[in-house]
DNA sequence: CGAACCTGTTATCTTATATGTAACATGTTA
DNA sequence: TAACATGTTACATATAAGATAACAGGTTCG
């Protein structure tokens, strides 16, 4: 996953979502695709999965997709599974386990990284929706004043 | 970058080397490689990288690496800087500057990713080379009682 | 009713990246 | 000098992300 962004245009649609009264009330998967300068399809996709895990709800036919939860009960976290794969880092599975090296070192790199990814969703944990929606209304004012 | 081992078979380099008297004292290239289950070619190019970040020494023509520094000076975080790209998330650079939301976006994203970062490196900044060494040489103590 | 929109899903293409592998110039050792 | 090493480059392959198109089905409103 390096160079994917799609943790960010989930993000993205979530506070499009959340902060639709600032722009045209449009929430077609069209209209949040132009404001990621994207494709509709796209955005129907990472949207299906934001639905499954009961972060939105929408329903075939009508543009009328909403937050399932407060934006303050939104948290990077819950995009993050949403997403993501589990995990920040990988182990390397194939490694010789004729080797005493090879044999030991996958156990203590799921350890030293979970450590790391325990850490990492800590924070993202305690950055909801509501901190996004709110930078962005608050860079709004500043760019109209 | 989501099926990526880098950064373990780069630590699995190091743990090589900083735990050698566990294996014949053989440090080319090949022999690493053959703890991996890799080849040395990708050896040589993640070592190359962890010469350059000044964390191992070695001469062309011998196979004599070794750490630049003790393994408790040397942390995951060394090895991640030295191997990996700086960032483990990546903000949409190409949100539509038109629209309020697309234009406000980013500066949120990186102001949340950052917390992130900061927490994730600071944990990786407590783990050293000298514990992944410590599992490792304890657990194949355990295998061979 | 029917035209015009929508969602949800699938398939294909292109591109970026990681890894495997080979090759080769050059240094070292015995 | 033969054998082996590093350091670097090039190329092939596999995986994944994103762009795009297509289509079955639902909804809205004239």
């Amino acid at each position: 996953m390096k160079y994917s962004h799609r943790l960010s245009d989930a993000v993205h649609i979530l506070t499009y979502i959340g902060a639709s009264e600032i722009v045209e009330d449009d929430l077609s998967s069209r209209a949040i695709a132009g404001s990621i300068n994207s494709n509709p399809s796209l955005v129907r996709r990472l949207m299906s999965s934001l639905k499954n895990a009961g972060l939105i709800t929408s329903e075939p036919g009508r543009a009328a997709v909403s937050l399932s939860k407060p934006t303050s009960d939104i948290t990077l976290l819950d995009v993050y599974k949403a997403i993501e794969e589990p995990d920040l880092f990988h182990v390397d599975e194939e490694t010789n386990q004729s080797c005493p090296i090879g044999a030991n070192i996958q156990s203590a790199l799921h350890k030293a990284y979970d450590e790391v990814q325990k850490q990492a969703e800590d924070e993202m944990d305690k950055i909801t929706l509501s901190d996004i929606v709110s930078d962005v209304v608050e860079g709004n004012k500043k760019a109209l004043s």
